[in-house]
DNA sequence: GCGACAG
DNA sequence: ATCTTGTCGC
């Protein structure tokens, strides 16, 4: 399994060998839909960090919901030192080794993984969601609350989108989840288009500014972090 | 050279 | 990300 990953993926020693790890990736990453045509299960997928710790520990967690009535059906937490700080742009080398230890014990999978940050609204078209999704080969969505690079402007109501536009292309969807609230970045994490990633984001938001299974995540990681 | 800068 | 209560608005 962690045979045929990047070499360089786990521990970059410097900018330079992770972007040329980022380049590696977004060679593998699909923009397209690669997923069940029923999303039964969604996933949830955040990291917390301890203030002036001195360990640098991160808490990640992951979480699969049933995706019609938001059950938690599994529930899975990891903590341990960042191996890497936090450098803008480069997020997936710090928080990526801690989530993929929680997949590893995840006891029921999700079809499709909705991450607390950008997708291919990035520098390099390679943020922490695709990084995950290629790792792990698994339909990825980027769902950030600000913006890394890029602007686009939606209406007030729910529902209402706008191009997420940066360097004269398109990178993503600047989405209103709530009125009066400030709208979501949704952007192509792995296996999944972008129309597909805004459907399921939108499907998953009920009333609420964030999406339930992110929601659900940052519960958890706060928790590992609070407890033990 | 001066800002901007996911979590 | 984290530090933090009440308070304003839909």
């Amino acid at each position: 399994m962690a045979s045929d990953l990047p070499p360089h993926w786990l521990h970059p020693r410097d900018i330079a060998e992770a972007r040329a790890a980022q380049a590696e990736m977004a060679a593998r990453l699909v923009a397209e839909d690669d997923l069940p045509a029923r999303i039964a299960r969604l996933g949830g997928a955040d990291v917390s960090n301890t203030r002036f710790d001195p360990a640098k520990r991160v808490h990640a967690a992951l979480v699969t919901l049933d995706a019609a009535s938001d059950a938690p059906l599994a529930t899975a937490t990891e903590t341990r030192r960042a191996d890497f700080p936090y450098v803008p742009g480069y997020l997936g080398f710090r928080e990526v080794p801690a989530l993929l230890a929680c997949w590893a014990r995840l006891t029921v999978r999700p079809d499709v993984i909705l991450v607390d940050g950008q997708g291919m609204a990035h520098p390099r078209g390679l943020g922490l969601a695709c990084h995950l999704g290629v790792v792990l080969g698994v339909p990825t969505i980027g769902v950030a609350k600000s913006l890394l690079v890029g602007e686009g402007t939606p209406g007030p109501e729910p529902g209402d989108m706008a191009p997420l536009m940066w360097k004269g292309h398109r990178i993503g969807t600047a989405l209103r989840t709530r009125r009066a609230a400030n709208p979501l970045y949704v952007s192509v994490g792995h296996r999944v288009s972008l129309a597909t990633a805004v459907a399921i984001v939108l499907g998953a938001t009920r009333g609420r500014r964030v999406p339930a299974p992110i929601r659900a995540a940052h519960a958890a990681a706060n928790a590992a972090r609070l407890g033990e």
